[in-house]
DNA sequence: AGCCATTTTACGGTTTCCCGTAAAAAAAAT
DNA sequence: ATTTTTTTTACGGGAAACCGTAAAATGGCT
């Protein structure tokens, strides 16, 4: 059974829609806050009360602002909260579109829900938290509009090869970047390699193609 | 004085909260749609009967799905809804935060206002409405987020040039994709200076700092 | 330690890209 | 129609990227 819910979204609008579907659904014990900050908060003094939540509905992307905040985003706000109270049940509720993304929030995080703020997300987010309610995980349905995971697993030195390379650092400077950082492999054979390595992974000819892949994916 | 309002969202949830910021305005004369097709539908019929709405509050992005639509975005929408009733206002309520692009609104377009969905949206929606409604416009507040305008002004010959880029076309073989295309300069010296112009314009050293930096502006 | 497997680096040859200059073409002006 | 101006193209040298191969270094393993 849920009835003391915790609302962690900044955007207002978006804030109070979850609030009218929460009265919608007869669920009347629910907080909201619109920084993660507030949100983990709110959880410590719950549990120092004895009161706990029994679902947090969370988004992934906060606006930072002039209030700084420890917290960067949904997924540390869900990890914090879990060391807080491990049986804390969590519903992600965003924009985010990307497959993987969200396949590691129910791997990594085990967030028991996902919607996707689109075209029928007031329904949807009703029936997640009816099934949450019922002890089950919401997966969100087949959607033609989640991106498909990619082909290839970037590494973090993948990342920042291609990092280096977006900020302007041309291929031959790479290795005494590299080598600043204390980043193993540094020769520039090795930079040549990999970026061979993700060129060939992902069928693509040229660097430019893959700087745009991975700006589109959000990778860098 | 509004007292007639259409409302064109698709996310329903965002949708849910404009309806509830005109109900606590004591706006209750409003429709709602989730396409923007509908919204035009409803529009002419107004027309038709004489019973025109006094402002239009629009979404700029609907995700296309199996309902095929003949109009592509917010912007077409204005476009179209101004040809039936020019007198029509337009309050625009979207996440995008290009600078460049909501100038284009209020200059080309001549809308009322604009909305961006961020921290304190439902407070703005109500201020925006309230100043449309006494004849005002209402410009988004300076907003750090805001992305500052850009500092070339990228013509559709360099975007092509970008685009086949990030399409993996490498350099020396873009002539001839632009003579089959039958665009003007197709010299490869012509490809060369225009991309050199575009990478001093913008203080940058590489072709790929160049790519990722149009990709962050969504401008391929 | 010594040996093997793997990874990393160094080196060359080739292709592509970069950039300046000059020739050619096109457009504008007289 | 001819000159002037601007735009586009062609060309060539030099730098960077690409790619295969071989040498060197690294990391287990007995």
């Amino acid at each position: 059974m849920i009835k003391k819910v915790l609302i962690a979204e900044d955007h207002e609008t978006a804030n109070i829609s979850l609030q009218k579907t929460l009265d919608d659904l007869g669920i009347n014990g629910y907080h909201y806050v619109h920084y993660c900050d507030d949100a983990l908060t709110k959880i410590i003094k719950a549990r120092q009360d004895n009161d706990t939540y029994d679902l947090l509905i969370t988004d992934l992307y906060f606006e930072p602002d002039q209030n700084t905040q420890k917290l960067p985003d949904g997924t540390a706000l869900i990890k914090a909260a879990r060391e807080i109270q491990p049986d804390l049940r969590v519903l992600v509720f965003s924009a985010e579109n990307q497959a993987h993304l969200i396949k590691a929030l129910f791997d990594d995080h085990e967030i028991d829900g996902y919607v996707r703020k689109a075209r029928n997300d007031a329904k949807e987010l009703k029936a997640a938290i009816e099934k949450i309610a019922a002890n089950q995980r919401h997966f969100p349905r087949h959607d033609p509009h989640l991106i498909t995971p990619p082909d290839y697993e970037f590494t973090p030195f993948d990342k920042i090869i291609l990092s280096l390379l977006t900020q302007g650092v041309q291929q031959k400077d790479i290795p005494e970047h590299l080598k600043r950082q204390q980043i193993k492999p540094s020769g520039l054979s090795s930079v040549e390699k990999k970026l061979k390595e993700m060129r060939e992974a992902l069928n693509f000819t040229s660097n430019a193609q893959l700087i745009a892949h991975c700006k589109d994916m959000k990778l860098i």
